[in-house]
RNA sequence: UGCCCGAUAGUGUAACGGUUAGCACAACAGAUUUUGAUUCUGUUUGUCCAGGUUCGAAUCCUGGUCGGGCAACCA
């Protein structure tokens, strides 16, 4: 009713890639038509990079009503397998979105080699015998002019009857590539007869081997998009230099041409998105494998307990530009702490468990209390948790000498325990070698059942605790960032920077207590340890008997920050 | 030394020649709280620089500065 409100709806996300393709729906560019792709190479696991550019490309299908495709850029068979192809369908699908078409850029290969020979045709493409060494010598630098050499002159006789030849199976690997007549003066140098074709005698994942010459990518990606009818190619700014390449190629052949759009990949500190390194850390043991947990990758972190919502979330919230930037980590755990925060049910754990008797309390009873399961939610219900004689809290939960922004449990002081009753520590009992604390005898109040006193008297904290009679032992692992530095793209260059890894990105904990009710925790079960952070129930490590609880997030931590400050 | 691209609070972004330059995260202060969580309120901080066009410029133009990309038979 009110024009207030219409203001108040959120905006659709705005960015310059909307804009565009907004105009071209307008003006009626590509038939009112949106069909957008998501092009990787199955050479790796996909990382929250790729999660940025999925939920544009198909984000921006659903928004304008088109289509996208899920095409795989297959164009070098040693680098390749089906196990990423796997990989990448699972994390897509796990993102939310399906394909349209499913395609492989393997599928045109064919097609491919008949636009190679209408090249050659129309005296735009050669075979050059040059080693590689020569061809790299001769491209010249970025302010020399490259040269020519006598077998950019060949004929299209010539020419054709080598290239045949090549894909005979006639020559060994290196022998021969062709390359694209362009202009080796060119100022940009992708346009230095770029490569069209090399000589690989190697098994594909798909085409088996049908094939000894296989496409570069660039002679391949803009003509896959083009053959799908896609309208918008949109990609990364590294790509940026090599548009007018593939619109020289497309545009010579006279061939349906989409509009190619570049925007920044995203990066994210204290970790890389570089797939190479990714491989690296895999491959040297840095981490359990391309699913670990602290690993930027999708698997990594839907495995650590991220939502699809959060991810998408995420995606949206750090916008698309041309801008190479670096977002904060903060900015990623922030979404899954939202996401989490309003769906995740509670419960109590302690991490580091500091024994407590319960001296007046009698032995052997069990007293059984409701605890809600999500204030955020009253639809979750409650459960009820078995209080007993002796119990755990966090060890972080008592301090024998409080500074004064300390509130929680110390000497002679009372603090609530968490839908149970208050209590008051009476002494620190000690181990006489090491001076170390090894339990808390405490008295309870019995009139404050439930947490609240008869005569109205306060306490300055609520801690969480689980009944050590009635414990779920369980193994938890807290994970912290892969790298100890904000930015690894500075790391210099020569140095390595695996010495940068943080030693500390994995902590384990083998003997956390659980409240009973976490018992039967099945793998990939999300809830937060109350005080603590959001955990879910590893999918791969745990079983029924030996519970693995992975950390996804901690809460925000206001004591840690007074206290970081305070020195 | 060539070509291409970019620059808005600490960070990531919005503003389409006219808004007190908006939002999120971060930071800070306060309120609420049986999670030092959540929630709520408020505060600090910004148009790279210099010229020009215009009644009016973050926005258009010119020049500079700073930053990124490009010389794989990788993608």
């Amino acid at each position: 009713m009110s024009t207030e409100e219409t203001a108040a709806t959120p905006a659709a996300p705005s960015n310059f890639i909307h804009d565009i393709i907004a105009e071209h729906a307008q003006s009626g560019r590509f038939g009112g038509r949106v069909h957008t792709r998501f092009p990787p190479e199955p050479n790796g696991y996909l990382h929250i990079g790729h999660a940025k550019s999925i939920c544009l490309n198909f984000g921006l299908a659903k928004t304008y009503g088109g289509k996208c495709n899920l095409r795989f850029d297959d164009t070098n068979p040693a680098k390749e397998d089906v196990e990423y192809v796997d990989s990448i369908m699972d994390d897509v699908r796990w993102l939310g979105f399906e394909w349209d078409g499913l395609f492989y850029a393997s599928d045109y290969f064919e097609t491919i080699y008949q636009y190679a020979e209408q090249l050659i045709e129309k005296g735009l493409a050669y075979v050059d015998s040059s080693t590689t060494e020569e061809v790299r010598a001769q491209r010249g630098s970025l302010t020399e002019a490259g040269q020519h050499n006598p077998y950019r002159e060949r004929t299209v006789a010539e020419n054709r009857d080598l290239f045949r030849r090549m894909r005979a199976g006639e020559f060994a690997d290196g022998a021969h590539v062709l390359r694209a007549k362009i202009d080796m003066a060119h100022p940009n140098m992708t346009m230095r007869d770029p490569l069209l074709y090399r000589i690989r005698h190697a098994h594909h994942h798909r085409t088996g081997d049908a094939w000894c010459i296989y496409p570069l990518y660039d002679f391949t990606h803009g003509y896959s998009d083009s053959l799908e009818g896609i309208t918008h190619s949109i990609c990364t700014l590294e790509f940026e230099n090599h548009r007018p390449l593939y619109d020289w190629l497309i545009d010579e052949l006279g061939l349906y041409h989409p509009q190619q759009i570049e925007f920044a990949r995203l990066n994210l500190t204290h970790t890389m998105m570089s797939k190479r390194k990714l491989l690296e850390l895999v491959e040297t043991k840095s981490v359990s494998g391309w699913d670990d947990p602290r690993m930027p990758t999708i698997a990594g972190i839907r495995r650590r307990g991220y939502t699809p919502a959060a991810m998408r979330a995420f995606c949206e919230e750090v916008g698309v530009t041309r801008f190479n930037g670096l977002t904060s980590m903060g900015v990623l755990e922030n979404a899954v702490r939202a996401d989490l925060n309003k769906t995740a049910p509670r419960a109590m754990a302690v991490l580091k468990p500091l024994k407590v008797v319960l001296t007046n309390y009698p032995e052997g009873q069990v007293d059984e209390l409701e605890a809600v399961n999500n204030p955020e939610d009253p639809a979750a219900g409650t459960r009820l948790v078995p209080f007993t004689k002796t119990l755990y809290i966090e060890q972080d939960d008592f301090r024998e000498d409080p500074p004064k922004q300390f509130f929680r449990l110390a000497p002679g002081r009372e603090v609530r325990l968490r839908y149970a009753y208050l209590i008051t520590c009476q002494e620190a009992v000690k181990d006489p070698v090491t001076g170390e604390i090894t339990e808390l005898r405490c008295t309870y109040d019995p009139l404050t059942r439930g947490g609240n006193a008869p005569d109205g008297r306060k306490v300055k904290s609520t801690i969480h605790w689980v009944s050590a009679e009635q414990a779920v032992t369980a193994e938890v692992r807290l994970y912290d960032h892969l790298f100890s530095i904000e930015n690894v793209a500075n790391i210099p260059e020569g140095e390595d920077w695996k010495t940068h890894l943080n030693p500390k990105s994995l902590e384990v904990i083998s003997d956390a207590k659980l409240e009973r009710s976490l018992a039967t925790s099945q793998p990939g079960y999300r809830c937060q340890f109350e005080r603590l952070g959001y955990f879910c129930v590893d999918s791969k490590d745990s079983t029924p008997e030996h519970l693995v609880f992975n950390r996804t997030a901690t809460l925000k931590d206001t004591l840690a920050k007074i206290e970081k400050r305070g020195g």
